[in-house]
DNA sequence: TGTACATCAGTGAACGCGCGTTCACTGATGTAC
DNA sequence: TGTACATCAGTGAACGCGCGTTCACTGATGTAC
């Protein structure tokens, strides 16, 4: 065989891409290296030619979808104005279509409890990427000052991917919907209508 | 052997009281019955005189956790006046201690994910145990139309689990800190400060 | 009251299976001459 | 330019291991007589 210098990135990134998504759709321990590597159009043999382990694999495919995310939330930011881009976010994110298609979804939610149990440098590794993606949620919220940005940035999206395990849970159902209606509501709460977070957190500008 | 009436019944309550506490701390798959079983002080042979599959030990487990968490939060909300009760929760609920020992914490955000892949049948099954948590939420929550309370708990729910599980990504360090912080100030800002949720949700009595 | 038998919670060996990982091998292509 | 060799991404059999589940058995105690 012996392919051309870029083949074989090109092979591990297909494997990087397909696998964060069946691991998003069953879990990090839900599939394994041989299905993984059939996704990719390979046989398991091959796999330790790319990763050092099953669990460098994991770490990779999550922060693949991760940087993925951030991209593409950035992109769309860039489109529309200022003041809706934090809205945008939040409607996009806390929808049907999300709620039923992990597998192309936010990270977060479907790996995020699994991952807090795995060993210190896998749980590092997603511990940055969510730094990551704080900060990009952080600037996609105009008005107020940027420590309260970033306190309404994390509180958003713990309640955005919070909400999204709650809907899985209830299935597809009124009781689903109800869910991610009432985390749409709390996500935008606290900009659109009630303009700061809360208590003594409203003024002192930095 | 052949022990009196009641010696099964106590043997069962144990098996399930230590797994929903192993569980929570290793995951729904985290941990075999071999271990379970040892965890009860028995072996493995005897399990399936006690439960027709691991699954179903895996849903016993989980709505004895949330029936527990229920409880006590009713408990403890009868004893204090009835507009502290939803702050007192939502404080209890997101500090350094539950974080670290999920063991003995809410088995949402422990085992949400998880359980939003298993089968329909464990699915469902949680989904009612969400609902009665939602419902005794919604009953602590003072001043407000029930309709608006119920919106109000869900959201709540949701910023409260989804906050864990972040801050349990991010270890137990200052950033862990900051998001149940950040956490902290939204489920409580819903109340406190702001009164009504938000947009169009505040009049509209039931 | 005393004895023989039935019960059944719990034991521990064994089962089949799938998993992560290893390894000897293949064969198309780049490189040295 | 043509030929021999080296390389190494990918193959597929095999490994050891742990898992969920099954099953023949045990033995203390309840029950029938």
């Amino acid at each position: 065989m012996r392919y051309s210098k870029e083949h074989k990135q090109e092979t591990h990134a297909r494997i990087v891409k397909k696998a964060s998504v069946r691991l998003r759709e069953k879990g990090a321990h839900g599939i394994g290296v041989a299905d993984l590597m059939k996704e990719a159009g390979l046989t398991h043999g091959g796999f330790y030619a790319h990763f050092d382990s099953r669990e460098a694999l994991v770490i990779e495919a999550f922060g693949y979808a991760m940087d993925r995310a951030n991209e593409r939330w950035r992109k769309m930011a860039e489109e529309i104005p200022a003041e809706k881009r934090f809205s945008t976010i939040v409607e996009t994110y806390l929808t049907p279509l999300h709620r039923d298609d992990p597998g192309h979804g936010c990270a977060v939610p479907a790996l995020g409890a699994e991952i807090a149990r795995e060993s210190p440098k896998t749980r590092k590794a997603f511990a940055a990427k969510i730094e990551q993606m704080i900060e990009m949620m952080t600037d996609q919220i105009s008005g107020v000052p940027r420590k309260a940005a970033r306190k309404q940035a994390i509180a958003a999206l713990t309640t955005m991917m919070g909400t999204l395990v709650l809907s899985r849970i209830a299935g597809t159902g009124e009781f689903s919907d109800e869910i991610l209606a009432s985390g749409r509501e709390a996500a935008l709460g606290r900009t659109a209508a009630s303009k700061p977070v809360a208590k003594k957190a409203k003024a002192k500008p930095n």
